[in-house]
RNA sequence: GCCGGCUUAGCUCAAUGGCAGAGCAACUGACUUGUAAUCAGUAGGUUGUAGGUUCAAGUCCUAUAGCCGGCUCCA
């Protein structure tokens, strides 16, 4: 007798063994037919997988994570095979399920245009209809490599070599077409009722440089076709709120071609630009820390002393002053040191908080560059700590609240990543074992999940890094926190005791927004636009109905200013249909309708950006309105 | 940096190898207008740049720059 407990608790009982496949239909056809993996004991198998023991299990449809990927999982052999079919020489690489489809690698010898991926999209079709059943099948090692050898797939006879011993070599067939697979897989691929290929991406073997380049053709799939359309609608509604695309049309920057990676900032971007700064500023005083500003252009030797030069010479930029070598600075630590060492410090000082809002100049390859996400010149939000060993959890503890509260202020979710030692670092293992230590001990106090995220950490030590998601899903690095005990050796700082002896100090480097420049690009994304009205360069909009109110909208246009609201006035001879249409494209969150109603009575009509008409007001009343939304920073999304 | 694609007016986009165009924006004029586009007119271009093929190149070829999507890398 085989029990089997379900999600819902339910106990089934079975005389034999039994495919879950089977099962599922026990229950109901409903389920049967919407059936696409199954999740046995916690793990997510193939519905046709053989159940002979008691054991816990869930069917996975389209809502469950794991039925999602199984299906595109098997939409990426669909496309092997068909690539397989049409250019029987391509060598195969890896295809897996991720986050919105799927991908599959491919070493071919041509170039894979969009005029072959409409070709193989119809071959992908003609499959998905076959209703083709992948069938597993396991190899012991050394068959499994001579298999592979014979199909001359160059690519997999080093997966299976790769396979650490023991290791189940699993293969799946469905029609012609077998490929080395750990699964799982849906049980017939007539399941997938829309498939469409995105796009053709270059690709390296193994994720590395090293390696060839493979060619990566991304794609879709779903179980309904409607869906397929909702996720293209998605996309495409997302891509308008790109940033880069919102920069430009609402004035807020723009990168020339005289200047890839180096931002310009026009007047409206500069005011979004300084309510941050200032923001910043007010915060960072209350949070005790004090201001500095240290050069661009430093001395060679100094990077010399930092290590920089060792470990970071590639991304920088380099110039000379009177036939003596400079750099431009790549990061602020060295200068916000040479301001420590210039005096003597007290363990009664510290923790010693020197915060920057510091220019840097980084050579980042073409091809990373990336509207105001990946620049060549950004100000980072920086601050150097420096402290005592004691001091240090709470000290990274309270930068964690720090980015966290202001992060909740702009309305955004983020994931937290500990980076750890690179190969390219310097220092002992073992202050690198204290610094992570001491760093997994703060996220563990502060309660925060996080993944870790091997060797990524700085040249002179690890890091928490958080994570912002732009607007079509991509994560950006925004705050971090470093942890480092090279840099005070290196520049041999020191703070007197209270024992009266010298110490050695540990620092911290943080940064809250990140770079401002990705920091506004995320904002400009994550509101598509429409500032709240804190932040919006424009905050209110005087539109005259006829220029019989333009006086009167003169008159406003002062005593708002006064109000330190930022307002204009359209006075220009248009209608005001027209001039609430401009308004509202350019996403000002308040206009002033004025006609001769508001003149006679002396009062406002007020349009919201968000709600509409709201009708007449008082100017009084108005002004406290907008003044609470400014001064409380309120936020719709 | 690598792979693929793209680049035409300020913006969005047209143009079999055969006279470079439209809409919006700008400018001028008329309309005095009530909650998302009034009408008419004017101006705007060495088709990213440099070569080449051709009687003829926006269109074909080569190189190059920039951009877009990825890979790699990172705030």
């Amino acid at each position: 007798m085989i029990k089997i407990t379900l999600k819902d608790g339910k106990i089934l009982e079975f005389n034999d063994p039994i495919t879950a496949e089977e099962v599922a239909k026990s229950i109901g056809m409903g389920l049967y037919k919407a059936a696409l993996a199954a999740k046995i004991d916690g793990q997510v198998k193939d519905l046709m997988t053989v159940i002979d023991r008691d054991c816990s299990l869930e069917i996975l449809i389209w809502d469950d994570e794991g039925g999602r990927d199984t299906l595109r999982h098997t939409a990426s052999h669909v496309l092997a095979q068909a690539v397989k079919r049409l250019y029987p020489n391509v060598k195969l690489a890896i295809g897996p399920a991720i986050e919105n489809g799927f991908y599959y690698d491919f070493d071919a010898d041509f170039p894979i245009t969009p005029e072959i991926l409409e070709k193989i999209e119809k071959e992908m079709e003609k499959i998905v209809k076959e209703g083709l059943r992948p069938e597993r099948f396991v190899l012991p090692r050394e068959e499994a490599i001579k298999y592979m050898k014979e199909k001359n797939e160059p690519y997999k006879v080093e997966l299976i070599e790769d396979l650490p011993e023991g290791e189940e070599i699993s293969f799946y067939t469905q029609g012609e077409f077998t490929d080395l697979c750990a699964g799982p897989h849906i049980p017939n691929t007539d399941k997938i009722k829309a498939i469409k290929l995105l796009s053709v991406a270059g690709a390296y073997w193994r994720g590395s440089e090293k390696n060839k380049m493979l060619q990566r053709i991304y794609g879709t799939a779903f179980t309904k076709k409607s869906d397929l359309e909702n996720y293209l609608n998605m996309v495409e509604e997302a891509k308008k709120r790109d940033h880069r695309k919102l920069g430009r049309e609402l004035e807020l920057f723009a990168i020339h071609e005289e200047g890839p990676g180096f931002p310009f900032f026009y007047p409206k971007g500069m005011v979004v630009r300084n309510i941050l700064e200032s923001y910043w500023r007010e915060v960072h005083a209350k949070w005790g820390y004090s201001e500095i500003k240290t050069p661009i252009i430093l001395n060679e030797r100094l990077w010399h002393q930092s290590g920089h030069w060792d470990h970071y010479k590639e991304n920088m930029y380099f110039t000379q002053i009177d036939d003596q070598d400079y750099a431009v600075k790549p990061m602020n630590c060295p200068g916000a040191i040479l301001v420590y060492k210039s005096q003597m410090h007290s363990y009664r000082e510290l923790p010693l908080r020197l915060g920057e809002l510091g220019l840097v100049h980084r050579h980042e390859i073409s091809g990373a560059l990336h509207g105001l996400m990946r620049v060549r010149a950004f100000t980072q939000d920086d601050a150097h700590i420096f402290m005592m060993p004691s001091q240090i959890k709470d000290e990274v503890l309270g930068v964690i609240n720090l980015i966290d509260s202001f992060y909740k202020v702009f309305g955004f979710e983020y994931h937290v990543e500990l980076s750890t030692r690179p190969e390219d670092s310097m220092g002992s293992d073992e202050d690198w074992e204290n610094a992570t230590n001491a760093l997994i001990e703060a996220l563990n106090a502060a309660g925060l999940e996080y993944k870790i995220n091997e060797g990524d950490g700085a040249f002179y030590g690890p890091k928490i890094d958080f994570h912002l998601r732009d607007s079509i899903g991509r994560t950006w690095q925004c705050g971090t926190i470093q942890l480092d005990f090279q840099m005070p050796e290196r520049f041999d700082l020191h703070y007197t005791g209270e024992d009266g002896e010298k110490h050695r100090p540990v620092m911290i480097h943080r940064v809250v927004f990140g770079s401002i420049e990705r920091f506004m690009g995320i904002l400009i994304e994550h509101y598509a636009g429409a500032f709240p009205t804190w932040l919006a360069p424009v905050q209110v909009r005087i539109l005259p109905v006829t220029d019989r109110a333009n006086e009167y909208a003169k008159g406003l246009e002062e005593r708002l200013k006064e109000k330190g609201i930022r307002v204009e006035s359209d006075l220009r001879n248009e209608k005001i249909g027209y001039k609430i249409r401009e308004a509202q494209v350019q996403k000002i969150p308040y206009m002033l309708v004025l006609g001769d109603r508001e003149v006679e009575a002396g009062s406002v009509s007020v349009r919201s950006r968000r709600e509409g008409d709201l009708g007449q007001m008082s100017f009084d009343d108005f002004v406290n309105k907008v003044r609470e939304e400014i001064d409380k920073k309120i936020t719709y999304v």
